[in-house]
DNA sequence: GTGCCACTTAAAGTCAACTTGAGGTCAAGC
DNA sequence: GCTTGACCTCAAGTTGACTTTAAGTGGCAC
């Protein structure tokens, strides 16, 4: 009922290399071996989901690893998973305003957009509080 | 009126090194020079946020580069340009899903979030059409 | 029983985005 | 007039996240 690390390089979409630093890392788990070849439990590709989406949200494989530990124990500071979805509901906030400074920039006739005033109010909003990625990291400490 | 290095580093967060590795990469450009010194216009700093949203988008120093060019021209395929919004949107989409499994798993009493269907069903939402950073990167060629 | 091929390890290489270091320049204050 | 400090250049180093390579192993088809 296992997987091999083929079958989840195939099926997860990453390289066996990259499963196998992922482990070396601490981010995965094989359940064992047969031979000397790693056998995952199909959970892992849930995992490994779950890793690709910290990595969309901004977060490195260590702040992911502290996150969702490997062996199912969550293990996780409920507060600092509020802190991260505050965290990511701002940076979401400030996407939105990218994308519609990107809009407008796509439509708006003004020579440059930074002297548009339109567009640089969408970017003053989007820059609000800025240095999300930073501030995260640290508020790890 | 012009800023030198400095200021602009203090004004805006990033090192000096950074904003001469910035002009090295054409992200930005001086006005000039007054002895040895880059002299910068003030609007280098709204240049500087967007990157720095660019950035926070998911976005590299090169593809920053070319949406945003330094010298006020925005010199940008709009429909590039919407394209980029369209894969911001997603993101946006998908961080929301992340965010409400993250606030689900500060609350959900499950032993492995893994196991717990709500937590599930939210993860599946929000890692369907993954790898949009390199689907992003890839529709640049 | 042997050949193949997907696996194994350890170490080195790569790439982006900086950061650091060494050695040099210049304007200003004392 | 000399030191100081903020700037300069160019090269090398660092970090994170992989990828590649070289050399080896072992289960399965034939």
């Amino acid at each position: 009922m296992d997987l091999d690390i083929g079958a989840v390089a195939s099926q997860s979409g990453l390289a066996p290399a990259t499963l196998r630093y992922y482990e070396q890392r601490g981010l995965i788990a094989s359940v064992g071996r047969r031979g000397l070849r790693r056998q995952y439990d199909p959970s892992v590709l849930d995992q490994l989901a779950l890793i690709a989406l910290g990595k969309v949200a901004g977060f490195s494989l260590d702040e992911i690893g502290r996150m969702f530990a490997p062996d199912g124990e969550p293990r996780i500071d409920r507060d600092r998973l509020q802190a991260r979805a505050d965290a990511i509901d701002h940076q979401i906030w400030r996407l939105g305003a990218l994308r519609d400074g990107l809009r407008h920039a796509a439509r708006c006739p003004a020579p440059s957009h930074l002297e548009c005033p339109s567009f640089r109010r969408l970017m003053n909003l989007a820059t609000r509080g800025q240095r999300s990625r930073t501030a995260a990291a640290e508020s790890d400490a």
